[in-house]
RNA sequence: GGCCCCAUCAUCUAAUGGUUAGGAUUCCAGAUUUUCAUUCUGGCCAUAGGGGUUCGAAUCCCCUUGGGGUCACCA
């Protein structure tokens, strides 16, 4: 079993969208069912009707599951599973205030050390717990041994036992955390292997901590994922519009060059440009870079062209705002300078829409939307030419822009002739 | 700051001890196209630094530097 585990607490953002598609990739070629789990403990943070979006975005983008859940109808096997740590004595009750912990974290912070739970109430004796009435958490006592995670890309990391710390299984509230949730639903889901970002890599030993704990000697497969960075190095954050698969669509990205592109990014590929169901061929965690890889629009771009030019006519006309094959060819001689869905509505929607013309050009425009106007069918764009030539008395820039206004809407533009050639049989219509 | 991870052109990568360090994107230049753009051709640009090991190091080891991640009763 594989797992995609996002939360609906956001946008999903192209490193979620990235980990998915892995997460797919490796349960087809593994032949493993892959279990969407939504991951929504935390109330306060859900945002109503996200997880919708999640489930839109994964169909759009083909990637097939075979299981879904929600993580809050599975709160009773965490505390189930707490309890039984309470009674085995590997976990304790904790009766720390927040401000208290937050004082002693800032102290940390101020004398340059990292802050670790000091282990008060650790050893709290029974009477002690039983007459306590302030609310309290559930923390789990740190392993007694390092743990060291094998991980797919990255390879071994040890961690110590003080790093992995006497964390918190379960809330004052009842609720678990994330780590605990996260821990008891992987082992009850009997997964087997977990492909998710770098961010969850320190994340890892608490999660085998407390299947240690628990007992659970089942072998897990890691594989943590570099993290993308912005334009700057850094990591990407909600703030830049790339970051949101959402906003990548609509400014006219397909799902397959965005595939594409992420599955090409920071790894080591046979070739560029490719489909989801090729990659699922060749793809291997193991050429993946060990660093983090920056996210290139440009490229994106190069790619989004790329499956835009192998795309069937009839299908792009659509995705351009018309139903006609040749609208369909028109865009493609526009994929010359545009790269993206939008910028390819935007130069064929001019063709058709009321035209700017620029006051040096004006005269000439009209002379020849009138002839054009007058004049007879033209199959082929030199006769159509010539004819408009030899009745304007025009002649160069003052005969082939406003020519080029009249037709596409601007001043600059991909070849004319290959332009008339998909819309000599709406000319009347295109220089009205 | 502690812990963990990483390091080849601006960017993404190739070269699994012996190559003139290759390709792609971006950028720039020339050619072509009765304008621009396209296209074609070409060009700029990299092994972070210092020590080892070795006949030989981008490749193996160590140190330095640099970058990133993470340190919540968030996920």
């Amino acid at each position: 079993m594989l797992r995609f585990a996002p939360s609906p607490t956001g946008d999903m953002h192209i490193g979620n969208l990235r980990v998915a598609l892995f997460n797919y990739i490796l349960s087809v070629q593994r032949e493993e069912p892959l279990l969407i789990r939504i991951e929504d403990t935390d109330q306060e943070r859900n945002i109503p009707g996200k997880e919708k979006e999640i489930f839109e975005i994964l169909a759009l983008f083909g990637i097939e599951y075979q299981e879904q859940q929600f993580q809050s109808n599975n709160v009773r096997f965490h505390r189930a599973m707490a309890l039984q740590l309470l009674q085995d004595k590997k976990a304790f009750n904790c009766f720390c205030a927040p401000e208290t912990l937050e004082q002693k974290r800032e102290a940390a912070k101020e004398s340059k050390t990292a802050y670790r739970y000091d282990g008060a109430c650790e050893n709290l004796p029974a009477e002690a717990v039983i007459d306590n009435e302030n609310p309290f958490t559930i923390r789990l006592k740190k392993p007694e041994h390092p743990i060291t995670v094998i991980d797919i890309i990255k390879g071994e990391s040890t961690f110590a036992p003080d790093d992995i710390d006497s964390f918190i299984l379960m809330r004052a509230d009842k609720f678990p955390t994330y780590n605990f949730a996260c821990a008891v639903d992987d082992m009850l889901a009997d997964v087997s292997l977990i492909i998710r970002g770098e961010d969850h890599l320190s994340n890892t030993p608490k999660q085998m901590a407390i299947h240690q704990a628990l007992g659970y000697t089942k072998k897990i497969e890691y594989a943590h994922l570099p993290i993308i960075l912005d334009n700057e190095g850094k990591k990407m954050s909600k703030r830049d519009d790339a970051s949101s698969v959402k906003w990548l669509l609509e400014e006219g990205y397909l799902p397959e060059a965005i595939s594409n592109y992420l599955i090409l990014m920071g790894n080591k590929v046979p070739n560029e440009i490719f489909s989801l169901k090729e990659a699922v061929k060749w793809f291997d965690l193991k050429t993946l870079s060990k660093a983090p890889t920056r996210f290139d629009i440009d490229k994106l771009k190069f790619i989004n062209r790329e499956h835009l030019k192998g795309m069937d006519p009839k299908e792009l006309s659509r995705y351009v705002g018309f139903a006609d094959e040749e609208i369909g060819q028109l865009a493609k001689v526009f994929l010359e300078e545009a790269g993206t869905l939008k910028e390819l509505r935007a130069k064929t929607g001019a063709i058709f829409a009321p035209k700017n013309v620029p006051d040096a050009f004006k005269e000439g425009y009209e002379t020849l939307r009138d002839l054009t106007l007058k004049a007879p069918h033209f199959d082929d764009f030199d006769a159509y030419r010539d004819y408009l030539a030899k009745n304007s008395a025009l002649s160069g820039d003052n005969f082939f822009k406003p020519l080029r206004i009249l037709l596409t809407g601007a001043e600059h533009g991909p070849e004319l002739g290959e332009i008339y050639t998909h819309i000599k049989n709406y000319i009347k219509e295109v220089v009205k």
